[in-house]
DNA sequence: TATTTTTTTTAGATAAACCTAAACAGTATC
DNA sequence: GATACTGTTTAGGTTTATCTAAAAAAAATA
């Protein structure tokens, strides 16, 4: 049975190795754990003598086939809880992360399946992003970021790359959430900035940056 | 802001000084916390120190009323997190302790505040203890044991004394829960046991035992 | 390739929550 | 009132997760 805190460290782990490089360095764990390589390195030894993450040193690290399940298991709390809040608590989706942060720790086998049929199994959380099963597999869905698009396409939004509470706040703002219809209506090569509407009512100009946070499916 | 080890302390402190005797012995609350002497005299001091708890070497302890509102936050929590439990998810009341147990230390008051909404404020638990508000108020309910009431007298069952397994699998097979009205009969003098009936439609006879351990208002 | 810089690890310390064993305070018994 | 017993506290040690400072390894640069 792991702690709050390993189990972070794995999340972050797996997290880390989904998104850029093959091994996690210390120095970026470092970073997304908010403390100091020298935490990192003795932790990460901990881990390894657990057998849930591969390690040799100053070779990075990565989560073992075990350690992998685990932290899909906390992913999988982590967004059942939120969309609890968001659908049933009626949270706003930038206020919900540090809640289930707490809550994806709660360790109740039952809890979770009780929860899960409670709202009704949902496969994606309020960001879009898509829960595992309890043995770790996702209902596979193809999406495409906005800013890969051409000119013409259509899609619906999916789930939104930055969970951070300034994007969110953007996306309500221009009127885009979850499920709003897309339309590429321009794309200007010189910042790569698009013209887009929404629901096929109001259009609008994101950056790049903006449309690269956005997926379509 | 206290540790989830010192807020389990609080409410034990608080706990044994609400049944019996006015100072919380030392060796009571080992025994309650499932620790030795040693630690809790430790973890008393720095309560102590924190100004959550009274106390004074050899002479027991005692919550503050600072102390003895974090302890009453805590119970609200626990107690309104049991409600979701059995009302939402299908738990039955003598599965929620656990779960509970650990719920209990999420710190978000707007969760609180939402769940509270959620649940249509409920006064009280599945097992009848009544929910304090976020200032430690009770409603205030005159209750009065089956036992103690008169041939003729119905009432609504509103809390049950004892919370263990075996007693609530019996309430459930005869049928009675928290709400159910009951309107005694008889009273068998010979052995205090009583017939009543359940809802207005099943007749049974209880024996005094657990005429004791059920609460009507 | 030699040197500098960056990254990572180790060494040694700290705070929280616990433990055992020993000392001390308070109460009961003779 | 001295002695024994029980209850409580202190002393010293352990584990977990953290830190700073220093050492070691790897990477970058001259």
């Amino acid at each position: 049975m792991l702690s709050f805190v390993e189990e972070n460290y794995l999340k972050a782990i797996y997290h880390l190795s989904n998104s850029g490089a093959e091994a996690v360095t210390t120095n970026a764990l470092a970073e997304e754990m908010h403390t100091t390589p020298a935490s990192v390195s003795d932790m990460v030894r901990k881990l390894s003598k657990k057998e849930v993450v591969h390690y040799k040193k100053y070779q990075g690290v990565n989560v073992s086939e075990e350690g992998k399940l685990i932290a899909l298991r906390v992913i999988r709390k982590h967004r059942l809880w939120e969309v609890f809040l968001v659908q049933k608590l009626d949270f706003n989706w930038d206020e919900v992360h540090d809640v289930a942060e707490q809550l994806e720790h709660i360790k109740s086998p039952l809890l979770i399946q009780r929860l899960d049929e409670f709202l009704g199994f949902p496969k994606y959380d309020p960001h879009g992003d898509p829960i595992p099963d309890e043995n770790g597999q996702f209902t596979e869905s193809k999406r495409e970021a906005l800013s890969n698009t051409e000119t013409g396409t259509t899609g619906v939004v999916v789930a939104v790359e930055d969970s951070g509470t300034a994007f969110l706040k953007y996306l309500d703002k221009v009127g885009i959430s979850i499920g709003s219809k897309i339309t590429v209506d321009d794309i200007i090569e010189f910042d790569g900035s698009m013209d887009i509407t929404i629901d096929q009512k109001k259009s609008i100009t994101v950056s790049k940056t903006v449309a690269n946070n956005i997926w379509l499916a």
